[in-house]
DNA sequence: TAAGGTTACGGCGATCGTAACGATC
DNA sequence: GATCGTTACGATCGCCGTAACCTTA
C-alpha cells in the first residue's frame, strides 16, 4: 500500500471510476493506473470494484468500506501539507469560498475587501452554488467555508459558526397597495409572490411562516438571486419577498421595502467548513472578518 | 510524501526519537531512516523535531500538529487491512484484550471460553494492566479491547459499552466480629482495611462512600488482585473490601462474604475500544459474548 | 570509545512509459 | 472504430545497503 494508490482511489471516485481519466488527472499513463490498482486488490485480497468485462461499474461492499478510511488518509495528507505550508508563510495562499447569490451580493463584499487588505497574498476564490451544491463543494475539498443560510446545520461533518441574523422584506414598486397600511400574511397571500427558489436564503422560513394559516401561497417566480426577483418587482409581477439586507436603499429607491419580522420568522446565515479539514490561519481571520461584519450589520 | 515516511514518524515516537532504534523497528538500516526524515522535513519546509546538535530531543510546536495528522492515516492504514483482512476470513485473526486482575479471573473465563470454542482460529492475547495503562494500550494499538471498572468513561476517543453492574462485599474469616451482625460504615471503619489499589476495580465507589461520613479508612493492604486481599485476610490482617463476584463459593469457604450494596456504591465494569479502530467481526462477537455473560450474572 | 547521526556512492527493484493487444459499445 | 482496460517489456528513478565520517556523552 502507498499514498498513490490511495489517491488513485479518490482520483477514481472523481471521474467515474474511469481509468484514463483518473490517469490523465494524476498525469501518468493509463497502463499505469491499470496496474496499480491490480496491485492494491491483490495486496488486499479482494477486489474493490464491481466489473462488467474489464469496466469499473461501481463499488463492492469492500470497497466502500474502504473508500471511507481512504477518504480519512487523504484529508489528512493534504493537512498536514497545509499545516506546513501555512507554518511556513501564514499570508500566503488559497481561498476558496462558497456561497449563495445574497449572501455574495450584499454580505461579502466589505468583510472580503478588508480581508484583502490585511491578506494581499491570499488569493480569493468564489464559486456560487445552491447550499445543497455549497456542502458538496467542502465536501469535495473544491472549498474551503461555506456561507449561507439553509441547510448546513444539518450536516454532521461541518463545523458551524453563526454569522447573522436577519429578516425577510417585502419589495413592492412605489404605489403598490401594499405600500401602505398594516400588513398581514393574509393580506400578502392575496398578491402573486416573487421569492428565492426552493432551498434557498430563508425559502424554508417562509414556507414555515405561511404553513399552518391554511393560506396558500401564489409564488409566480422562484430565483436564486435576489436581483431577478426586484426585476419582475419592478415590471409589476407581483410582489417580492426578499432578505432584507438585499434592499439597497441608494438603487433601489423606485421600490418600497417593508419589513416583515413580524410575519415571517428570522433567518440565520452561518459559516460552515469540514471538520477534519485544517484551515490555514488567514482562513481563520477570514472568518473572523465575517463575524465582525455580521456584528456590525445587527447594529 | 510516502507512506514508510508517515510510518517512520510513529515509529520515532515509540522510540524516544531514536534513529537507530527506529531504523531496527522497520528493518532498514539507519542511514535510509535519516534520509528518509529529511527528505520530509525538506518536503514540509520546517523540521518537525527539535534538535541538540544532531540527535532528536522533541517534536516542533509544527510537529506536534502534524503527528496528529500522521496518527489519523496509520490509523486509517491498520483499518484498511484489518478490514480486507476480515472480510477475507472473519474467523481468523488475533484479539488483544487488556483487563485487570478481577475481570481476568472472575469475569472474562466464561465468556472465553464460549468464544474460543466458537472461533477456534481466533488467537486471544490477554494483557493484565491498570484502568490507566488499558487506556494506553488502546491508544498505543497494544489492545483491541479493554474490560475494566474505573476511567475508561472519562476518555474522550473510547466508545464504551457497559458491561454489568456488581457491589462490593465484605470477606472475613469464620467467626470474626464482622461475620454477624449488621454492618455500618461506622463498624467497617474500625477494623484494618484490605482492598484495592488506588484507580483498580471500583476502588474509587469505596472512596466516595466513606467520603462525606468523617470516617477514615485504615487501608493498610492496598493489592491490584483480589487473590492477594484473600490471602492477606485468612492471616488476619484484617477485613477484606472486595468485588461481589471475587468470592468464590466454593474455594473461599473459610470466608465469610457479606453484601455491602446497601453502604458502597455500586461499580460498573465496561468494555472500551478505540472510536477510529475498525474492530474485526470476531471482536464484535467477542463484545455479544461478554454482554451476554454479563447478563447472565446480573441474574 | 561507544552510541547516535550524516554523507557519499553503487546496486537493485519498484514503477513508469511505450506499445501491442483484447473487449465492449 | 472509438473508448476503455490489460499485458509485455525495456528504461528510469527512487530507495536501500555499505561504508566512511562526524559529533557528543
Amino acid at each position: 500500500m502507498n499514498l498513490s494508490q490511495i489517491e488513485l482511489l479518490r482520483v477514481l471516485q472523481e471521474t467515474n471510476l474511469n481509468l484514463s481519466k483518473a490517469a490523465e488527472k494524476m498525469h501518468i499513463v493509463q497502463s499505469a493506473v491499470s496496474r496499480q490498482l491490480q496491485l492494491f486488490e491483490a495486496e488486499l485480497g479482494s477486489p474493490l470494484f464491481e466489473r462488467q468485462g474489464k469496466k469499473l461499474i461501481g463499488l463492492t461492499t469492500l470497497g466502500m468500506r474502504i473508500m471511507e478510511e481512504v477518504a480519512t488518509i487523504n484529508r489528512a495528507k493534504t493537512n498536514i501539507q497545509n499545516i506546513a505550508a501555512d507554518y511556513l508563510d501564514s499570508n500566503q495562499g488559497i481561498l476558496h469560498i462558497a456561497t449563495t447569490h445574497t449572501q455574495a451580493k450584499y454580505f461579502l463584499p466589505a468583510p472580503i475587501q478588508r480581508f484583502r487588505e490585511k491578506y494581499p497574498g491570499v488569493s480569493i476564490y468564489m464559486v456560487q452554488a445552491s447550499p445543497e451544491q455549497l456542502i458538496d463543494q467542502l465536501h469535495t475539498g473544491r472549498a474551503d467555508i461555506a456561507i449561507c443560510t439553509e441547510k448546513v446545520d444539518q450536516v454532521a461533518d461541518l463545523v458551524i459558526a453563526n454569522c447573522y441574523e436577519w429578516h425577510h422584506a417585502l419589495v413592492v414598486p412605489q404605489h403598490h397597495p401594499l405600500s401602505t397600511g398594516e400588513i398581514s400574511l393574509e393580506r400578502l397571500a392575496g398578491f402573486p409572490i416573487l421569492t428565492y427558489s426552493f432551498g434557498y436564503t430563508g425559502r424554508s422560513n417562509i414556507e414555515s411562516a405561511f404553513k399552518n394559516t391554511g393560506l396558500e401561497l401564489d409564488i409566480i417566480l422562484a430565483a436564486a438571486d435576489t436581483d431577478v426577483i426586484k426585476t419582475y418587482v419592478r415590471l409589476g409581477m407581483g410582489v417580492g419577498l426578499i432578505a432584507g439586507m438585499a434592499y439597497d436603499a441608494l438603487t433601489d429607491q423606485d421600490l418600497v421595502a417593508r419589513d416583515l419580522s413580524h410575519l415571517i420568522p428570522s433567518s440565520r446565515t452561518k459559516i460552515a467548513y469540514l471538520k477534519h479539514n485544517y484551515l490555514p490561519l488567514y482562513s481563520q481571520h477570514f472568518i473572523d472578518e465575517l463575524l465582525l461584519a455580521a456584528k456590525e450589520i445587527q447594529c
